[in-house]
DNA sequence: TTGTATTATTGCAATATTACGATATTAAAT
DNA sequence: ATTTAATATCGTAATATTGCAATAATACAA
């Protein structure tokens, strides 16, 4: 007992779960949030902007990395963490049509 | 440490990330998308129909309730959950108000 | 190669979530 | 008032998440 019981529900669900489960932490959110803010990407202030530990913010990034969001470039030195604006789209699309098809037969 | 540092983000970050919460786990994605589809909202097959303990569905249901998805009425002699569309639409929005400012500026 | 800056990984402690059985609570029916 | 049903709450065990310090790994510069 404890462990979410992900075998017994559609993929559609898990897959809405799992996208949820990526904005569902606050400094995964800032994150996504200051990457998009930044002119041409440049990196990790990160862990400075958000006040949490290099470690943590890291491990806040793979798991947005996971879910297809980060486009890493590298650009002179250091590593350029990227928004991949095509998944977030993706993902987008996917948050509303659940909502749209969820709405649509209530009472 | 361990517990979330609420207290570090934006109201508006904190707010984005509680909503995805409650959407993050698939047997309340699954309870959301089946109240929906009842015809008058009828009640509680939920336990039935998802095949967790009732107890775990009610623990569930409380937080889909606690983030004021839920419209609960009588009718006759059971219980009526029923989704509150209007505060599901508000969510939908807050979420697409995230992902448009975010996807504004990116490289 | 050696140093330096940046990011990832590991190990661990604190906290949160998930799930269930057992036990209340509540509301209608008898 | 009792019974019966539906739902909520409590206590507890298992698992997951969050956060950090310490330690790798990586890449560039000297």
């Amino acid at each position: 007992m404890g462990a979410s019981k992900v075998d017994i529900y559609s993929n559609e669900i898990n897959q809405i779960a799992a996208v949820a489960k990526v904005f569902s932490h606050p400094a995964r959110v800032a994150i996504l949030q200051y990457i998009s803010k930044q002119e041409a990407c440049i990196c990790n202030d990160i862990v400075e902007e958000i006040g949490l530990a290099q470690a943590t913010i890291s491990q806040h990034l793979k798991v947005i990395n996971d879910a297809g969001l980060l486009k890493g470039t590298f650009e002179g030195k250091s590593l350029c963490y990227c928004l991949n604006v095509e998944r977030f789209q993706e993902l987008q699309e996917l948050f509303n049509s659940f909502f749209n098809k969820t709405k649509l037969n209530c009472c």
